[in-house]
RNA sequence: GCCGGCGUAGCUCAGGGGUAGAGCGAGGGUCUCAUAAUCCCUAGGUCGUGAGUUCGAGUCUCACCGCCGGCACCA
């Protein structure tokens, strides 16, 4: 009963993600990757919907809504509101934003159930595991006797009546849909293990708990709810009309993508699941890899857990969007770090793409009044560029192909290719000296229109990683129709109309000073995490203390609060005891701080102005009812409290008269 | 412990029997349309260690060292 539909439709999805925190990068590229797959998707001629989502329910969240005095519902809400709201702000949005705590996917879990239930693929049986009666929950790897890692207290052992999914009749069903269908998971080190996984041997799967309140409810069953993978997975269903799934004709998803670490739910239970209901199964799961900052992974603990606001405030989106696809080689773990980010910024796109625009569109606008020229073909093509077409059409084809396999890397290296192919053709045709001569009008005419067209031809096939970016370029080289309408397939060399009017340049990826862009990342990524991980954070502000320098591409505007936010925070006088530089960052002194009662040891962004020593002795103003934070791995407790010059440089705040030590400010 | 992967120029990585590669960074040069951008030249790296197969080995085999992943939660 699917409608008729003009377009292929293509259904991909990012994983829900558990709102027991806030995003990191690691989540940011998942959701980047699939952004870009859905743009990709589109320009070639697919009606593409993408699902992304929060999975609320579990035990975590139950706990860490009691933490923050708030209801289950109210706690994971607001958690995933801000993380709705991250994705709206970085333009990656999907077209469903499905919750577990929807109606929608309480009644299509409840369906599911059911299903698999009336072909026989549920039985009830008993789970045991240990359980710490003070969390209310049970610690997973515990032994008998074993205490909680949380609390401390002794574990019981615990025995409670649950349904159970007969998993394992599904071991030779899925070892044969791995064999028909080779490229359902990838990449292929991920199949792999997979199937040494199922090869050993399938264990029927708990599916509900008692002990659990915070879930969806089973029918019928009271003291019942669904656990973990027997509903968040779900949600991917439910998106798109769940037990109706067959009106809107979405289902069966085209594209799971996943972090490696949910590989085997994905690839295993899932299609068990499905099997189970006689439904139709996902036709691909792809599993990214970890992104590994300074080789360690992101982790809490460590300290290290980049954000992508921060990121974006200082440079932008996009960029984060290029280096992420151009940097990582989709499947593999990769490296993460500001140095490689901005490097790539500056030398691909600031002189990459940027530039070309920019010195192709200028030379327009000085030689031709901002028309497009036009060429003459034949001679020129001869003589002047030999290939260039060819290679550029050649380039075209092969960068559909690589964004097919979702190699993103060898695409945006295809893609320069182009970039490069062009700059140089420009410096050998020397436009600028045959703007000089008359009698070489034509061929400048020519030259330049090569250099449009080439530019064209890169920047539409850039959109997909670059949506904004390339979208400028397409207006200023006088497009009307948006670039996202763009079709790949009827794209191809000499469609630019001569006598196009050309936009005005405008730079689109200024350069920008790399120290002094990662100092104002590390910053900003500073005062974030000092933010407690709960709601009130709001992420979605920009820092708008003393430190947050100005941004080119977002600072939002500080936004209002009362004396009773202010409150909140406590600064007091400190006077410096010792500073001495952090090994291995450019601009973080590690300091011995008296604040009256104590010394703290502050970890602040100072290197770039001050020198250890000129500090020794200076009183300054520290916030000191900040949480702790790693910095570098090492401990920072509280914030030095600094005026931020438009250059990124910290200005220590101070008084003009004597003050002592252990002062509070208010 | 079992299974698998990786270790190549300062950095990130490609290459899988026959005279060591790319991008970035660095050094030198060129041009001047352009975002001090472009373009050209330069990198002499025991291709983790040792042994073996071969006329010939980053490239195959074995052993060893180091790192990582899966087998057990997390993008």
């Amino acid at each position: 009963m699917s409608t008729p539909r003009a377009k292929p439709k293509y259904y991909l999805t990012t994983p829900l993600y558990y709102t027991n925190g806030m995003p990191h990068i690691g989540h940011t590229y998942s959701t980047i990757v699939a952004d870009t797959i859905r743009r990709y998707k589109r320009m070639r001629g697919f009606e593409v919907f993408m699902t992304t989502g929060a999975d609320e329910h579990g035990v975590n969240v139950e706990r860490s809504a009691q933490k923050a005095g708030k209801s289950p519902q109210e706690f994971s809400t607001e958690i995933a509101v801000q993380w709705k709201r991250l994705w709206d702000d970085l333009g990656v949005p999907g077209d469903e934003f499905i919750r577990t705590t929807d109606e929608k996917h309480h009644r299509t879990v409840q369906w599911l159930f059911k299903r698999c239930r009336d072909n026989g693929f549920i039985e009830k049986g008993h789970y045991t595991g240990q359980y710490c009666v003070h969390d209310n929950a049970y610690v997973v790897d515990a032994g008998p006797g074993d205490a909680c890692p949380d609390c401390g207290r002794p574990t019981e052992t615990v025995t409670e009546e649950n349904y159970f999914f007969k998993l394992s009749e599904f071991q030779q069903k899925l070892l044969d849909f791995y064999a028909a269908n080779p490229d359902f998971i990838q990449p292929e080190s991920r199949r792999n293990e997979v199937l040494s996984f199922v090869n050993g041997g399938l264990k029927n799967l708990s599916i509900t708990r008692t002990t659990i309140r915070w879930g969806i409810p089973v029918p019928g069953e009271a003291p019942h709810v669904f656990y973990v993978w027997f509903d968040a997975l779900i949600g991917y269903l439910s998106a798109v009309g769940g037990p109706s799934y067959d009106e809107r004709g979405l289902w069966p998803a085209d594209l799971h993508i996943v972090g490696k670490e949910i590989i085997r739910f994905h690839a295993v239970y899932w299609p068990a699941f499905l099997m189970a209901a006689d439904l139709p199964l996902p036709r691909q799961i792809w599993a990214h890899g970890w992104l590994l900052f300074d080789s360690e992974k992101m982790s809490k603990s460590r300290g290290n857990v980049v954000r992508p606001r921060p990121i974006v405030n200082a440079l932008g989106i996009e960029p984060l969007r290029y280096y992420l696809l151009r940097e990582i080689v989709f499947g593999q773990d990769g490296s993460f770090s500001y140095d490689a980010l901005v490097t790539r910024y500056n030398s691909d796109l600031a002189n990459g793409l940027g530039n070309l625009a920019s010195r192709t569109l200028t030379m327009i606008e000085r030689y031709f009044g901002g028309e497009i020229p036009k060429p003459t073909p034949a001679r020129d093509r001869e003589s002047d560029a030999p290939g260039t077409a060819d290679f550029a059409n050649e380039a075209l084809t092969k960068v559909m192909h690589l964004y097919d396999r979702f190699s993103f890397s060898l695409a945006l290296e295809s893609i320069w290719e182009i970039v490069a192919m062009i700059d140089k053709y420009i410096t050998v045709q020397k436009p600028w000296a045959l703007a000089e001569k008359p009698e070489d009008r034509e061929r400048l005419a020519t030259v330049l229109y090569t250099a449009a067209e080439g530019l064209r031809i890169a920047t539409a096939l850039a959109h997909p990683v670059l949506p904004q970016a390339t979208q400028k370029i397409w207006v200023q080289l006088g497009q009307t129709e948006p670039l996202a309408g763009i079709q790949l397939d009827f794209l191809s060399w000499g469609q630019l109309k001569p006598g196009t009017k050309t936009g005005k340049p405008e730079g689109i990826f200024p350069r920008v000073d790399k120290s002094e862009t990662i100092a104002r990342i590390e910053t900003m990524e500073q005062e974030q995490s000092k933010a407690p991980e709960a709601p009130a954070a709001a992420a979605a502000n920009t820092p708008s203390g003393p430190v947050a320098a100005a941004a080119p591409a977002a600072a939002a505007p500080s936004s209002k609060i009362g004396i009773e936010d202010f409150a909140k925070v406590e600064m007091r006088v400190g006077q410096v005891k010792t500073a001495e530089r952090v090994t291995g960052a450019d601009r973080l002194l590690q300091l011995q701080v008296d604040i009256g009662d104590e010394v703290r040891q502050i970890v602040a962004g100072l290197a770039l102005a001050y020198k250890p020593e000129d500090l020794v002795g200076r009183k300054v103003v520290v916030v000191t009812n900040l949480a702790p934070r790693k910095l570098r791995g090492v401990e920072s407790n509280g914030m030095i409290v600094a005026a931020s010059l438009p250059d990124g440089a910290p200005v220590l705040a101070g008084f003009l008269e004597e003050v002592p030590v252990g002062a509070k400010l208010k």
